[in-house]
DNA sequence: CGACGCTTTGAGGAGATTCAAGACACGTGG
DNA sequence: CCACGTGTCTTGAATCTCCTCAAAGCGTCG
């Protein structure tokens, strides 16, 4: 979604620049260099490639060093719907925690870069550091918060819908260090609206409206937020 | 939503009705044994009392005994919005997990008896309990499917959803152990409303046709499942 | 440069909401 | 035990938001 974390030689988590993003933040020193010996780093997949599928097996939280991607679900009629996104920073994989299968699938909305911690380690790292249990339980009770926030949205209108969903990306993007009022948006309308559950057309005329109403400004895939007090406005009922 | 699980004296997760449903599924005899010192038994709540409010300390993962419970979270207007419904045997609490502070309020919907886990047990016991962390961190992840498959009665109409939420109730129930055919209904129409993003008087107009073509049975707060293919049918797209 | 996919824009219609009013159930107090 | 009041549930009618279908514009990539 934004761009390319530098990419140096041999990047361990002890130099990591999403140190205190990713799971190493709340570990001792020694702890985050035990962690570093066991991540698998610097995995990359290509635009429109899968990060996992749904039904493989599970091989441990993913943390995205650089580019975003969307998490996609299977509903039982066999259609794909976009569950979350996934910005720089933001930890994924979640959702083969509970069966050791992946009931999602991750794609790369432009080139990614990722670190996994693999479960078979996870299980081991447990028992001589229970501080990292401690901080996937709460990194795993993060997402719980975020899925509520979700449902939230759902009991609001479409515009209301995009204008949260803007602001809720430039917030993340701010957490991590980001700009957050120009940034890139990777997704497609379709995307976006599966996400927000509203046609993409819909989406589209929205995102016109805003345009029209100065709020915001979209050129190519690159998104600029002109009036946010304008469009936190219509996030307030 | 479901009665009145026995209550003997001196329950403990050892000849807890619910062994293997709760917390102690996959732990060793010694461990059940241990984590039965540790936890709060039968606390008891009635009808519309709270369980934990939003805003308070988290102070451990809950498993309701018996009873149900509404899950209601507050949107940035200060709207209650129910996020789950809980019944007997499930575990809730995970809202507090993140941060420590609960984001959600529990409701009781009938007079409901549950044990809780205390938080700085939890820390001790991950160390000296691998397998707890891990059972944590799977249930953990069950709540991020479930919420997942919520979102995915969003795209659907509102006829869907009613019909979807009562086979899921029914599942539910089954999955440990009672009658799946009929049971009790505790939610409001209001409740089910806000749960599945739909106006109370839509539900009601919903339930009532479900009714007319006797698909359903509706007396007081007791709900029977006549044809159950035929709401399955409506399910699927 | 042409083809394909994504986005935009319009018109019409369906589903759900809102507002309003009446029916019913439940608990309280006389 | 019944009358009463409150809150929940039902039902109707009008309205509106958003979806669907359709077609044209734009970008991107081989």
């Amino acid at each position: 979604m934004v761009g390319s974390a530098a990419m140096k030689k041999a990047v361990t988590c002890e130099n990591c620049s999403l140190d205190n993003l990713c799971i190493p933040k709340g570990l001792s020193q020694s702890e985050v260099e035990s962690l570093g010996e066991i991540v698998t780093r610097n995995t990359i997949r290509q635009k429109g490639e899968a990060i996992y599928h749904v039904g493989s097996e599970f091989k441990g939280i993913i943390a995205l060093r650089s580019g975003s991607a969307k998490l996609l679900g299977l509903d039982r009629n066999g259609n794909e719907i976009v569950v979350d996104f996934m910005l720089p920073g933001e930890l994924l994989g979640f959702d083969g925690l509970a069966t050791q299968i992946h009931t999602c699938t991750a794609i790369a909305l432009e080139t990614v870069n990722y670190c996994r911690l693999p479960t078979q380690q996870i299980d081991l790292l447990v028992s001589t550091m229970p501080s990292l249990s401690q901080i996937l339980l709460q990194r795993s009770g993060e997402q719980f918060d975020a899925q509520i926030q979700r449902m939230m949205l759902m009991r609001r209108t479409a515009e209301e819908r995009v204008a949260c969903f803007i602001i809720q990306i430039s917030e993340r993007l701010k957490a991590r260090g980001y700009a957050e009022l120009e940034f890139r948006f990777s997704m497609s309308r379709e995307d976006m609206g599966s996400y927000l559950c509203i046609a993409h057309e819909t989406v589209s005329r929205i995102m016109h409206n805003f345009q029209a109403q100065e709020l915001i400004e979209v050129r190519a895939r690159q998104l600029r937020i002109i009036n946010k007090k304008g469009l936190l406005a219509l996030t307030l009922e």
